[in-house]
DNA sequence: AAGATAGTCGTTTTT
DNA sequence: CGACTATCTT
């Protein structure tokens, strides 16, 4: 068969691990160096010259959507729909096995998936019912505590506390927890990763199957792998050593998510006939570009090495504008973005990257200004609106009335008299008697422990919920999902909602129903043909669709996303940029305290962190790259004044042309204050000083001089030292020397 | 039980 | 500043 076209256009790295013989491979990607195109034409060869059956591939990424996108691109590449392999997130593989081995995994057929609200809600009421001060002990934190363990593989029984009564709290909160969790069937992310390592653990039967199965193993973003991911990998690879794993320690930014890089070391001394191939040749950005992220990224130490060089010419210089607050360097920015679709390139083709998501509103403005049409990515996603979980959440306690967080949620939504009052005796009892809160409401219905009025409201949300689940009994999921929005209530809720909100719920449902018509779950899953000739222990369990349609909208949030069809201005923070690429990437707000972020300023693996993340940035652009920073910001509604990142002091001078037109082609905001002509002019008269110009003072050491008021001996400068933060000064006693 | 008002506290995000 | 919560009032 000539399958040349699969090694065609490839260079001799790339080619080299895509036709590499079976074995252990550590693929080091660097940015823009094509390292989807390497994994996809690496199954295609397997399949297409190996002789390797799709059926013996597992291929895990980070995201739903990369392996949607890693899907479409082999079978267009092999032009043939291939089936039986897997290709998925750590959590979309976890999911499948635990529902086809339910039973091997002591859950129920039908568990349910927690995500983070979820647990979060869950977590508080373990808490509440611990009897413990909520001041004191943050569901938040507890979160934290039980989702950093999981991830690192470790149970209650494995945690030690060593007498400390932080850790020994939380401990206790995480045992009671996981009772509840067990108790109603439910599982949150971290615990389907450490169920299905324990599934593989306790049942080497199970364990030999898949691993005989799942002959080749390919990892996507490895470095993004946090510890019990690995353990699980490393379990199926088993003595095939068979794996193909493809990262960049420069581009790990999900370290505070309990990703380890150290992965990437363990896999060379773990798998000890692993070879490492680099891919160092860039086939995205510009010289210039390029260099200025290899030089700042050199500034991380314990790299392990790898130098990105490119064919393509130097390119334009990196621009550096500084703003003298957000609105100026926003609006700079948009002018930039103006002048670009002058010329005949399209919108889309922009792109606006910030640290936090607070900083788009700013940006959104001056692009309303402009009529500049934009779409922000991440944010809210659609199954995470608060009217989609409510509808969800009855359809939920239609299929299964053990659920109490779905109980909980709906219980009083839309409004039905049953108070707070209330719902804390259905929970009392339901602890007491260790029943669901369903079972608890139908006992108190019967009791004369309450009020004739909470007793009849709860007997109204029996009823309504018993004669839904009547009437859907033969309705397909969109017909349920329409009665439930129509019979609940919540349609009419909504609608007497005032404002603009209320219509933006409507809207959001009717999509919902629109969702379960389209849903299908063999586009998510793609089942395999039961028998695959072993043993046969994989029993393909008969989901109900809407457990399926349930267990999707928690997996897969909904990309808040999409739509590239429309031709606008693209804006994000920099994690959700990863793996993207724009002709043209604004990188905003670059000052000392907002990126580096404060609270990751002091510690240096944090700052470190923060620093591949700038690099993640910049290797974003293909042809433009423009810094901003602003002199002064205005942060939670007071006015902050942040020193120029140390990041754009890691890049060379030269590869930066410092932009500037105060006072020129950016008109200043109406309403100034008088002092802020001096910025305008950026000069301070009389001084030989400028705003933003870098001095030394003899008690405070290094700062930027970023504001300034008054005259003659009144005269005021206000300077932000390293490390002391700002001050104002009397400019005729502080004795600064410019550097 | 539901609405109104005062108080708190601010990363990043996928699953 | 503004979203979210805790507490108070009806």
């Amino acid at each position: 068969m000539e399958v040349s076209y699969i090694l065609d256009g490839l260079n001799d790295f790339q080619r080299q691990a895509v036709a590499a013989p079976s074995g252990s491979y550590l693929i080091l990607a660097g940015a823009g160096s094509g390292k989807t195109r390497v994994l996809v034409n690496r199954i295609a060869w397997l399949i297409q010259t190996q002789n390797i059956s799709p059926y013996s591939i597992l291929a895990v990424t980070f995201t739903n959507k990369a392996a949607a996108e890693m899907r479409t691109r082999i079978e267009s590449m092999l032009a043939m729909p291939v089936r039986g392999m897997w290709i998925g997130t750590f959590h979309g593989i976890a999911n499948r096995l635990l529902r086809s081995h339910w039973q091997e995994a002591k859950l129920p057929q039908n568990f349910q998936i927690l995500d983070a609200d979820d647990q979060l809600r869950l977590i508080k009421r373990v808490i509440i019912s611990l009897e413990l001060d909520e001041k004191k002990w943050p569901a938040r934190a507890a979160m934290y505590f039980i989702n950093s363990h999981k991830d690192q593989g470790l149970r209650p029984g494995n945690i030690e506390d060593y007498g400390d009564i932080y850790i020994k709290t939380n401990l206790d909160i995480y045992k009671s927890y996981e009772q509840a969790c067990q108790r109603g069937g439910m599982v949150d992310f971290g615990e389907m990763l450490l169920r299905a390592h324990e599934l593989w653990l306790n049942n080497s039967t199970l364990l030999k199957h898949y691993q005989n199965r799942f002959s080749n193993l390919l990892v996507d973003e490895f470095q993004d792998t946090n510890t019990i991911q690995y353990a699980w990998i490393r379990l199926l690879a088993g003595a095939n050593d068979n794996i193909m794993v493809v990262g960049d320690d420069d581009q790990s930014i999900y370290g505070w998510r309990g990703a380890k890089i150290e992965n990437i070391q363990l896999f060379g001394s773990d798998f000890s006939n692993s070879e490492t191939i680099r891919l160092e040749q860039n086939y995205r950005s510009s010289g210039n570009i390029l260099q200025a992220a290899n030089e700042l990224i050199a500034h991380n130490p314990g790299r392990l090495g790898k130098q990105l060089w490119t064919d393509s010419d130097d390119g334009e210089p990196i621009k550096l504008y500084a703003g003298y607050n957000e609105i100026d360097e926003s609006r700079y920015i948009v002018s930039c973005i103006k002048e670009w679709s002058d010329q005949g390139n399209p919108f889309k083709e922009a792109a606006i990257l910030y640290r936090s998501n607070a900083q788009s509103r700013v940006l959104e403005e001056a692009l309303l200004r402009l009529k500049i049409p934009y779409r922000i990515y991440g944010g809210q996603r659609f199954f995470e609106r608060a009217e989609i979980r409510t509808v969800l959440a009855y359809m939920r306690l239609i299929s299964n009335r053990g659920s109490d967080a779905a109980f909980e949620r709906i219980v009083n939504t839309p409004t039905r008299g049953i108070g707070d009052k209330t719902v804390q005796n259905i929970r009392q009892l339901a602890r007491h008697r260790d029943v669901s809160m369903w079972q608890a409401s139908i006992s108190l219905v019967d009791s004369t422990q309450l009020t004739n009025r909470s007793r009849n409201a709860i007997d109204v949300f029996i009823q309504l919920i018993n004669s839904l689940d009547e009437l859907t009994k033969n309705c397909d999921l969109s017909e349920l999902c329409e009665i439930v929005i129509a019979q609940t209530g919540l349609q009419s809720y909504y609608e007497k909602e005032k404002g603009e909100r209320g219509q933006a719920r409507l809207e959001n449902l009717k999509e919902l129903v629109t969702a379960t018509k389209t849903f299908d779950p063999e586009q998510i899953v793609s089942f395999d043909p039961l028998n695959d000739g072993t043993n046969g222990s994989e029993t393909a369990e008969t989901q109900t669709l809407l457990d399926d349609f349930l267990s999707h909208a928690a997996l897969e949030a909904g990309e808040g996303q999409g739509d590239l069809s429309q031709d606008c201005v693209q804006m994000m923070t920099l994690h959700s940029a990863k793996g993207l690429e724009f002709p043209l990437v604004f990188l905003s707000g670059l000052e000392d305290g907002l990126f580096p972020h404060q609270m990751s300023m002091q510690e240096p693996g944090r700052l470190e962190e923060e620093r591949r993340l700038c690099y993640v940035g910049i290797t974003r652009a293909m042809k433009k790259l423009v810094l901003t920073y602003a002199e002064s910001r205005r942060i939670n509604g007071s006015e902050t004044f942040n020193r120029v990142s140390r990041f754009i002091e890691e890049i060379p001078r030269e590869l930066i042309e410092e932009v500037r037109l105060r006072g020129n082609v950016i008109q200043p905001p109406s309403g100034l204050k008088p002092f802020k002509k001096n910025i305008l002019a950026g000069n301070i008269e009389g001084t030989g000083l400028t705003l933003g110009q870098t001095v030394m003072h003899n008690k405070f050491g290094e700062g930027v001089v970023v504001n300034y008021e008054g005259e003659g001996k009144q005269a005021r400068i206000q300077v932000n030292f390293k490390g002391e933060g700002s001050k104002w000064l009397m400019l005729a006693y502080a004795n600064l020397q410019p550097l």
